[in-house]
DNA sequence: AGTTTCAGTGAACATCTGTACACTCGACAG
DNA sequence: CTGTCGAGTGTACAGATGTTCACTGAAACT
């Protein structure tokens, strides 16, 4: 262990105090309601543990502990770490579905829709960085079953941007093929921009510009020659 | 600690006299050459350990232990792991100049200059798929100095990449920014081809044909749109 | 020749880890 | 009202971890 964290396990207790407003979840409610609710509570301490760290390095303990409960306690909500991993992983993308039909239901035309989309998607991580973090995070790290079950998320919502896209005049023609290697390319982009900006130092907005002014360019060139492909060569 | 890890470090024993061809450095030689033969161990040993999981769950002591020497002697080498990764970050990229450097004195025109540099691509990571593993994988795993090594890593590869492509015709009279975003866009959606690469299960060729087809398709898609670019709208 | 340097050793430590076990005590069903 | 169920507790243990310290012995220097 090195110094940071032995420093960070000293103040262990003062932290208990301050940073968890998600503490212990003993209150009113049935007995179905407060045990979701602490499982609501490991879920949320995982989550912010993983603000500077990848989920690997995650112990059981220091989860149980800044949910407020015994660590042996866990047990009766998860069998494992790797369980909580991937009920992490349904519970973020949910964010990742919202922003989609965000998308979707977007007043298109009156705006340039690359402006929109990626002004969306900006509202989208601001407002969960911690969820967009977690998942450009855990996506590569490992073989895990977390890792798989992000790729499969992923895959999903290539495929529904997929049969988004088809909707558009110069794209009703295109073999779906092509319309999957777009979608894909669509979002890997919008992925890193999504790193770009948990990149950004919190509060620098014209840093959030630069950075949204780069996406939009990435967009406009990969869609720039959209109507002058040819469909399966 | 989870079974199939206990069960790992139970096999220990078995597996220092099987699989590690890189165990201790010592034998002959000056000083200096085995005091660098068994730092270069270390890195192999570490390298060894991230076939499957993520560098921040990897201990000191499994990494000497591999290395066939003493934990207290790891500190001859590296004062912490991190160091050890850096170290690491500087190894791996070298394969990544290697890339570009070969794709630069590569005989263009003869041959479709997408296919040719797909599959420059395709031999260097069959040929390096641990360095390449290790890069896509630490990219963006925490905050550590290793994920900062691999993005500085990354940046010079790409303004390398923007500066070769300033030399095609249809490039020559583009603003280095939009040849920037190009390089990028390109870097990163190679990058996606070496991670769904090393995701194919080894020997499947039909697969690795599958994919290197994809990485075509998406190349051209963005290639085809830079006649039509209108630069710095 | 004698002396210094230093990569690698081995024992010891304090701390953290996952998990087993027996327990409490309030919510709930009969 | 009484008995069961089950979320959360507390203790305990064996193993792994990073790091310390004093050491060995051969290479390198004088």
């Amino acid at each position: 262990m090195d110094h940071a964290e032995r420093v960070s396990t000293l103040l262990d207790v003062a932290e208990e105090e301050t940073a968890s407003a998600a503490k212990t979840a003993t209150g009113t409610g049935s007995r179905q309601e407060r045990k979701q609710r602490t499982r609501q509570a490991l879920l949320e301490a995982a989550l912010e543990l993983l603000a500077d760290r990848g989920f690997a390095s995650l112990s059981l303990r220091e989860v149980t502990k800044r949910a407020g409960i015994v660590p042996t306690a866990f047990y009766r909500h998860f069998t494992s770490m790797d369980e909580l991993g991937v009920a992490l992983v349904e519970q973020t993308t949910r964010t990742l579905r919202d922003l989609i039909r965000s998308a979707r239901t977007e007043p298109v035309g009156h705006l340039d829709m690359i402006d929109a989309s990626v002004h969306t998607l900006y509202e989208h991580v601001r407002a969960h960085e911690d969820h967009f973090r977690f998942v450009t995070r855990e996506r590569y790290a490992g073989t895990g079953p977390i890792a798989r079950a992000i790729g499969v998320e992923l895959r999903l919502f290539s495929s529904d941007l997929a049969i988004d896209l088809a909707r558009f005049d110069a794209l009703r023609q295109w073999p779906t093929d092509d319309l999957h290697t777009l979608a894909d390319l669509v979002v890997t982009t919008m992925l890193a921009t999504v790193v770009d900006l948990l990149d950004v130092r919190p509060g620098d907005h014209q840093a959030d510009e630069l950075v949204l002014g780069q996406a939009r360019k990435r967009l406009r060139m990969i869609l720039i020659g959209v109507p002058h492909w040819r469909p399966t060569a």
